[in-house]
DNA sequence: TATGAATGAGTCTTCATTCAT
DNA sequence: AATGAATGAAGACTCATTCAT
């Protein structure tokens, strides 16, 4: 750990410069993975030296942090966008397919942190803290659109948690997987009537 | 240069070496991740000198290949463990529940392996592929015993993929995250209950 | 991986310190050998650390290739370094005894290196590639010499080529092998009446 | 070094087994170069256990040290070869002729072994003298020759020494540079004309 | 503030040599 | 005498972090 003073920048072009060091250095470490990411690299993407990383960072993981900080949980959990709306004209199959749709555009990016995070999860407890408070956010958020919207269940935190979980294994599965023998808009299909049918 | 071939051990005492190299070392790896364990680690966990390691394996990422190899088919796919039989006495509801038991017994090691698997996919094809080539398998096989069982739906393949990914989310969420408001036994059931559903 | 870039120096101090790479790196390996002079002692010599090392160079062969590209030309060819005179006052029985008094005061480095050279060719390419460049320079400006001089003579090509080759094992003679019964003087003049016997 | 004892083989097999370990090894260490040749290949080419090889020889080196001693005489100082004939139906130019195509004839690991000895020899002062050795017995046996074909000269040391300088040079040319502009025809046929004219 | 040159601890891998069998 | 499995020291190279400018 630098024992470097860590300097929270004030002036416009500074924040700029901490701002393209997260962005980029968090894009680069989830295309190539933390530990095929160098500083250097994140520096050079981000157009600074070196050195001033460690101005605004206390060191390499600290950026992948704000990283998830910032960017992970509309990555991560896109369930979170759906804004709340009145019970009138609100249609849950229709969120969920723009949901899909959204983090489907979304995709490598998304499912590089995805995979990134996943895995430093375990060698890396303040990630796994992260995570889960998004995950927790994203459930609650949930539940607090379907009680909105007048859509009520038992165990609704167990089902939020399993729509959450489906969602984001199905995106997955769009973007990433391609098995050749699947048909994926059925597969879409299934999962919306699979997440009504929980909540009926 | 590289010039140190690849010995296959014979003796027995041998053999029980390189077993122990890949079980150390994969417990190792997915335990601290594959990137905070060093060869020196795993040749101390397995009871062997550093040179060793390098005459039963091309190199460290060799190690952990052969164990996704021989450990996670059955780790991160339990639903393969599930056994053919006569459709007289066959329930599925039982089956499925002893998947999930069988697999959270499996404990935490399943699920650092599947983190650090799912992870090293991204940078390693030879991973991404093992892992896919387990999934299919485990896709296809839930879906012979469906068969088998007569038990018949359509998109029979995206269905099956579902399922698989459902039960994988599933145990994931009992051993590890551990949301203190979860209800983990209620979850278990909406998971089976949402399953039988799909392939009515 | 291999991501770490080569840089080349701008600074004064840094061309500095990569000219001593070469010049302290390479006087270490012609003294030692190649194998048996380590990136770390190169780093001491030069006084630099090992890290630097590997941000001029590419890999230790490369400090190597470098130092031959930028002194093996004087120290294994120094016939190379005949001045090309008029014909008035150019008396070639002179300039040859300057070659072999100038290539023997540079005395045992000129060997070594011409040993190390010479051995690596046959395990490196490049190494033979550019020795087999120097030797046909050298070759060639021999041949220039002669015929800006007048001297001409049949098979050209051949002749200039075995002079190169019985001078250099002449320096080879005087500096190294110290044969105890041989008087070098005499053998000297013996090589250079040689010479010009083959050019008459 | 090995503080085992080393045995001087008596039986027959043996006997084969180390000849085969310096045949083989010395072989090998002169065409691949001796720190690209391990003891493992060493020990298979010679169809012998590693462990065998340690009986038998001090270290690697050793068995380097003793492939010179025993080959390289013929291989490097192919004028050693020459029989010392009659006056009567002598002829020097017939000779150099033979001594030169013979040499051509063992090629490649003569060069080879050449250019490692060569090369070993600064780091090791062992190879340099067996290597010495050698050539002063060369030198000391062409003069023989001549003497025993009343063939007499001034200066006769130097003379021989530069003779067997020269025809090293070219059998080394002939068998390798292939520079693309020689006629080597040509260039043996002025090395002899050069040899017969210093003799004088 | 900013630069990028410099550091050196840490890692994988090789291989001469030893030793249990 | 022989085997070949096992050892572990040594070396090339990387990279997070610091520091002189």
């Amino acid at each position: 750990m630098g024992n470097q003073e860590i300097r929270e920048p004030i002036q416009k072009r500074s924040i700029e410069k901490k701002r393209n060091i997260i962005k980029y250095g968090f894009e680069l470490i989830c295309e190539k993975g933390y530990h095929n990411t160098n500083t250097a690299e994140i520096a050079k993407a981000a157009g600074v030296s070196t050195g001033i990383v460690y101005q605004y960072f206390n060191d390499k993981r600290d950026i992948f942090l704000q990283g998830i900080e910032q960017y992970s949980k509309s990555l991560l959990f896109p369930i979170t966008e759906i804004s709340i709306k009145n019970p009138k004209n609100f249609d849950l199959k229709t969120e969920l397919n723009n949901v899909i749709k959204t983090s489907v555009k979304n995709h490598k990016i998304s499912e590089s942190a995805h995979e990134e995070i996943y895995s430093l999860q375990h060698s890396d407890p303040e990630v796994a803290q992260i995570f889960l408070n998004q995950e927790i956010e994203a459930t609650n958020r949930l539940i607090e659109i379907l009680e909105k919207n007048n859509i009520t269940t038992t165990n609704i935190n167990e089902k939020a948690h399993l729509i959450v979980s489906i969602i984001d294994s199905l995106c997955h599965e769009i973007v990433y997987h391609k098995h050749s023998n699947m048909d994926y808009k059925a597969m879409q299909e299934i999962v919306i009537e699979t997440i009504l049918n929980l909540l009926k």
